[in-house]
Formats: C-alpha cells, sequence, structure tokens
DNA sequence: TTGTAAGCGTTATCAT
DNA sequence: ATGATAACGCTTACAA
C-alpha cells in the first residue's frame, strides 16, 4: 500500500442555471429540453441547449428533481438475507423490472438483523421512496407499521408478516411441500423427515410445514389398510442461529438414520426398491439442506447419500452437483411480479391485499431415486 | 390473486415547516434541533419541538437536506455480478463500513452487461452519490472516465481498469495464486491446468494466471536434474459467456484427463504418491470452479474426483460439501476496507492511487489429498 | 416560442 | 436564544 499527494479538486458540476447561461437562454427553455418537450423549441434554441449541454458536460440533478416533482422514482428493496441463493435470484427479477419501469431500487441488506431492517426501512422512508418491496425477517415488527399503515406502497415478497395487509408474491408454498412429500412417498419412502428453521413467525415456513403434514396425513388415511405399517411423518426443526440447538436437531435426526423407520421396521422387506429402507429428509429451504449435507457429510462420509435421501426446497447451485432433487422456485418472476405490483400501487390502483402464488417446480436428480449414487 | 377496491389516501408527510407551526416556532429552531445544536435551544423550546416531532410522526426529508447541504451522505456500488458468493461477501463489508460511516450505499449490478454498467454509472452520478466502489466488468469503458477524471471519488474492488488511476483493493492475486501452485506441485501432481476466464480485459484474472505460469517456471527451472520428466503446467481459457467455446476447452481439458501427462508418461511411476498420475485442475475462481466440477461429474460420474484434482480460488459454499480445497478471500475485509478508502477521499484526502493487496487463505481439503474421497 | 417568478424542504446567514 | 430570509437545482404556472 503506496501514498504520496497529488492535487486535483473535483469541478462544481454545471447546474440548470449554468446551462441557461451557456446557451443564452432561461432555465425554463433547459427544463422544456431535459423534459423532451420539444414541440415548444425552435430548432435553432433547441440546437444551442444541446450544444451548452454538450460542453458543460450537464446532468440533471435528481434529487433537485425528486424535491420539487414530488416523486424521485427510488424504491426500497429491503432484504432478509443476501446470502440465501433465493434473495439474489429474486433480486435479478427486480433489477429486470425495474429497468423496465424506469425505477431505481435501493437495496437494502437486513443481513438477518431484526435492528437493521428497522434502520433501513427508516432510512428509505426519510429518502422518501415511493414504495418498498420487502422480504422481512418474518418477525412481528413495530418497525413495519408505516409500512402497512398505507403511508407507503409496500409489497411483500416470499412471507407475509402479521398484522400487515399489504400484496404479497412467492411461492405457492402449500403445493410445493405437497409436490415434495408426493414424489417422496411415490419413490418409495417410508419415513420422511421435514427439516425446517423455527417457523412459528415466518409464514413460508409455516404453510410448507402444515402442507407437508396434512400430505402425510392424507396419505396415511388413503392408504392405511394396504401397508401393514403406515408411513412415518417427522417434523424437526433447526435452528441454524444457534449453534447448540442445532447440534441438538441433527443429533435427533442422526438417530433416526441409523435405524430408519425403527417403529415398524418389520414391513420394510415388503418395499418394491430400496427407499423403505433409506430415510428421506425434506429441507424447507436451501440453507438448511446445506447445513444437512454438510452435517450427513461429515457423519457417513462421501457415501452419505446412500444412507439419506435429500430433497430441498429452493434449486442451489450445488444441487445440481451433488445430484439432490429440488423443488426450484420462480425467483425471477416473483422479483418481477413484486415489481409490478408495487408499481400498480404507486401509480394509484387501489385493491384491497392481493396474493400471487406461483408455482414450483419440482426437479428429480440422483438423491430420491432407487440406486442412490455415493 | 384477488383484488377489490378499497379506500385510504397516503396523507403528506409533515414537513419542517409544518412542524415549526405546531410548535409555535420558526423553521431555523427546528433545523438546529435535528442538528443537535442544543446548547442554543432554551429546554422549555427544545421540549416544545419534541412533542411536535413526535405528534406529527416528523422524519426530515433526506433529499431537501442533501440539495441544501451538497453532500447526501450516499455513495454508490457498482457490482459486476452478484451471483459470484465473492460479490455477495463484498458487500456484507460494505454495508458494515458504511453502517459504521453513516453512509447509505446505492447498490448496483450489472450483471455482467457492459450496457447495464454504462446506465448505472451515469444513474449514479445523477443522484449525486459523494463517491462509487466500482466492482468493474474490467472491460476498458469510456464510461468510467467521469469516475477516473477526479470528477468523483472512487474506489475499485478486485480489479483494475485500464487507463483509471484510482484506489483499488482486493486480492493479493499473485501470491494466493503462487500458494495454490506450490500446494499443487508439494502435493506430487506433475500436470497441472490452470482454467480462467478469458483474463486479458481483467486484471484479477490476468495476474492469477501469470503467477501461476511464473511459479511453474520457477519449479521447473529448481527441479530441472532432480526429476526425468518435469512437471507440466498448462493455462486453458474457459469462456462461460459461450457456450461452444466453453465446450471446446472443455473437451481439451477431457483429453488430459484421460491421458494424464502424456507426453513424459514414463516418469509417473516414480512419484511418492497417487497424484502424479492425477491431473490437477487449478480453477481462477469459483464460477470457473462449478463449471468445472459439474462437467467432470458428468463425465466421469460421482467419483470424478478420484480422476481429477480441483483446487480453487475461492471458498463457495459447495466446497465443504464437495471435499475441495480453495482459497479464502478475505471478501469481508475487502468490502469494508474499500469503503474506508473510499470515505477518505470523499473528506477531501489527496493521495495518488493506493493499492491495498490482502492475503488469501489456503483451506485444504480432500480434493488435493493422497487418497480422493468419492 | 420564450422567459419570470414562485415554490419543493432543507440549511446557512444574519439580524434581533 | 430565536427567527426571518435567502439560497440549493429544479419544475411549473403564468406572462409576454
Amino acid at each position: 500500500m503506496s501514498a504520496t499527494p497529488t492535487s486535483q479538486r473535483a469541478p462544481r458540476r454545471a447546474t440548470i442555471t449554468d446551462v441557461a447561461r451557456e446557451a443564452g437562454t432561461g432555465k425554463t427553455s433547459i427544463s422544456r429540453y431535459l423534459n423532451g418537450e420539444m414541440s415548444v423549441l425552435s430548432p435553432e434554441l433547441r440546437a444551442r441547449i444541446e450544444a451548452a449541454i454538450e460542453r458543460l458536460d450537464y446532468q440533471p440533478n435528481q434529487m433537485a428533481r425528486g424535491l420539487k416533482r414530488g416523486r424521485n422514482r427510488l424504491i426500497g428493496m429491503l432484504l432478509a438475507d443476501l446470502t440465501n441463493p433465493y434473495t439474489v435470484e429474486v433480486l435479478q427479477g427486480v433489477e429486470a423490472a425495474c429497468h423496465a419501469l424506469g425505477l431505481m431500487p435501493l437495496i437494502c441488506h437486513a443481513a438477518n438483523e431484526v435492528e437493521m431492517e428497522r434502520r433501513y426501512l427508516q432510512l428509505l422512508t426519510t429518502y422518501r421512496v415511493e414504495g418498498v418491496i420487502v422480504n422481512a425477517l418474518g418477525v412481528r415488527e413495530e418497525s413495519l407499521r408505516p409500512v402497512g399503515g398505507g403511508s407507503i406502497p409496500a409489497v411483500l415478497v416470499d412471507r407475509s408478516v402479521e398484522g400487515l395487509v399489504a400484496d404479497i408474491v412467492g411461492l405457492d408454498n402449500r403445493a410445493a411441500a405437497e409436490l415434495g412429500t408426493r414424489h417422496l412417498l411415490d419413490g418409495g419412502f417410508r419415513d420422511i423427515w421435514f427439516v425446517v428453521q423455527p417457523f412459528e413467525q415466518v409464514s413460508s415456513r409455516r404453510l410448507r410445514e402444515a402442507a407437508f403434514r396434512d400430505t402425510m396425513r392424507a396419505h396415511a388415511g388413503a392408504h392405511a389398510d394396504a401397508h401393514a405399517g403406515a408411513v412415518q411423518g417427522h417434523t424437526l426443526v433447526l435452528n441454524l442461529a444457534d449453534a447448540v440447538q442445532t447440534e441438538h436437531s441433527l443429533a435427533e435426526l442422526d438417530r433416526a438414520v441409523d435405524a430408519p423407520g425403527e417403529p415398524g421396521a418389520a414391513n420394510r422387506l415388503a418395499s418394491t426398491n430400496g427407499n423403505a429402507a433409506r430415510v428421506a429428509v425434506f429441507a424447507a429451504n436451501a440453507p438448511v439442506a446445506l447445513r444437512l449435507a454438510l452435517h450427513f457429510k461429515a457423519r457417513y462420509g462421501a457415501a452419505w447419500q446412500t444412507r439419506v435421501a435429500l430433497l430441498s426446497i429452493d434449486d442451489p447451485e450445488w444441487a445440481e452437483l451433488t445430484g439432490i432433487t429440488t423443488i426450484r422456485q420462480p425467483t425471477y418472476d416473483i422479483g418481477y411480479r413484486a415489481v409490478e405490483f408495487l408499481h400498480e400501487r404507486i401509480e394509484g390502483v387501489q385493491t384491497t391485499a392481493r396474493d400471487c402464488l406461483l408455482p414450483g417446480e419440482l426437479i428429480v436428480r440422483a438423491s430420491t431415486g432407487g440406486r442412490p449414487n455415493g
């Protein structure tokens, strides 16, 4: 690292007044030119203005424009967790839509901190953004009140927030969880664990977990007499924010994997393929799936997939590499739609809160097949 | 998706004038209160102001403040590619530093599009950000000129840009590439391929590639007589932006893997462990490593690591899962330092362009060990 | 077709 | 200790 002094001062940027003077006219004409009101400008004047702008390298100050106009084309994008691939993908859709609609997203990353979420929301408000897209932490937060209070247009992504009415767009969680569960059931798995982060507070997790249980129950009912031993469905909470709790939960899962289908092991021989002997683990999202995969690999070695079948909602880049079946979310569309909804609201569309549920796509890979790879 | 009409109009936000009226005083006092000039406010007035602000839920308009003050605490953060985990990690450092320094980063994602980079840079300029942190695409871009022209303070991250003088902070690429290469050499690998995206334009890639070659050459020189057959170092360009070219390059790599150390295969038996028979592939970054891993898995099956030893700069989340040796970049620090540098420049520190090179950390995993796992 | 002047919500200058 | 008043850079009636 080196540093020696030098000299150069940033020259003050040209203002509309400078341009007016340079072009020998008034500010009004410049403003008209900037706003494309060409029909009211003589070609001669227009040319002079154009030249002046060019000469001064003039660029209108958006802040000043926004102040006067009362709108600045800024929208806030509040993100719970950028390390989750889901978030980045949604963001791509958001950016594309913003681009198309002439909006500029202010991206704020709460990094799973409630305090950050609060701070950023306040900041956005202070910058007078015209609306916000919120991928909330999910906690019932007083700080989100102004958002819902009609004070500022908002669209929720992925998660609803208790006591807050707003448009929401995200995965059709019920359908997705059911899709995954049925896939495992169809694959002949008898012992299925649904692993999810603490879900009381987070609507999407809650819905997925509920759908999992419902589907298992429905299946059990339909096949009550067909099979001697019923399938087993368990929900396991994995609190990734707490290392101790995480270890605890993983240990519970280990016991199941070590002795699959314990109470009812007898009926396993009747199965059509080897999957009845393997425990299936359904991860509620990618962070959970990753944690599980890392754990299994550490415990059972590189060939862990012969012991456990992993399925996950979300389709992270390593899923293909590891050969894990997933349910891909239409992330790009989610982001795109969210902006469209917000845009409508900003433009004054008045409706009650809308729900936009997009379907997930099952991507079958080796993990849930009959002959697991190593 | 449902939608039925409702009614509620956003009430205009309170302004400083509203507060002044509510508190029965002038705007000046409110401004003073906002800026913490408590010493010039009687406790009595201060209390009235506080109450008025509370009652009106007043929040000062940053845009107006910025317009008047000439500074808005906004900085631009231009990102080449958010899908690269590296970028997200750097961002975390940036956010932390901004938080600490009271700055608000406007995050712009160019998504590897030169046109986007241009557009965003122009946009940032138009919003009068006080500075920019640029993780440039690397292309020699005329649009970056205003940045370097002293017109606006800037700090480069990871990559320098031709013909643009500015502070730059990033990985010590030379040292990192040398570290990786030596690790492979020490591991007994004789046939090493360095795989990198087109590197003419991107300084970090260029440096890594050069360091790789230099290290290989140095090694060859030092051990010229010791071993009968010298080690072989190859550089392979993988253009991920072009599917056809990518396939072509991968095919070339396949030939090498299928017949490792072709010209000089005789000396392989002399090796101390099995690694002389395996081809080692050194990926210049995570995106390359992922593409390679996916390819190898598709071609050689789940046990591909018995055929190829993969090493990569960057430490993506799947590296641990797959057991791949990596060189981790101090991403968080890179982001943090970048903001600190920028802040100094914004505050008027005048120096010539500084280089801040941070060291990478070698994380040894199974991939480069003597007995590869499956 | 062009220009003047009054704001937008702040802060800064200068009185009182 | 307090408060008019003039900017900041722009848009927009309203004139001319």
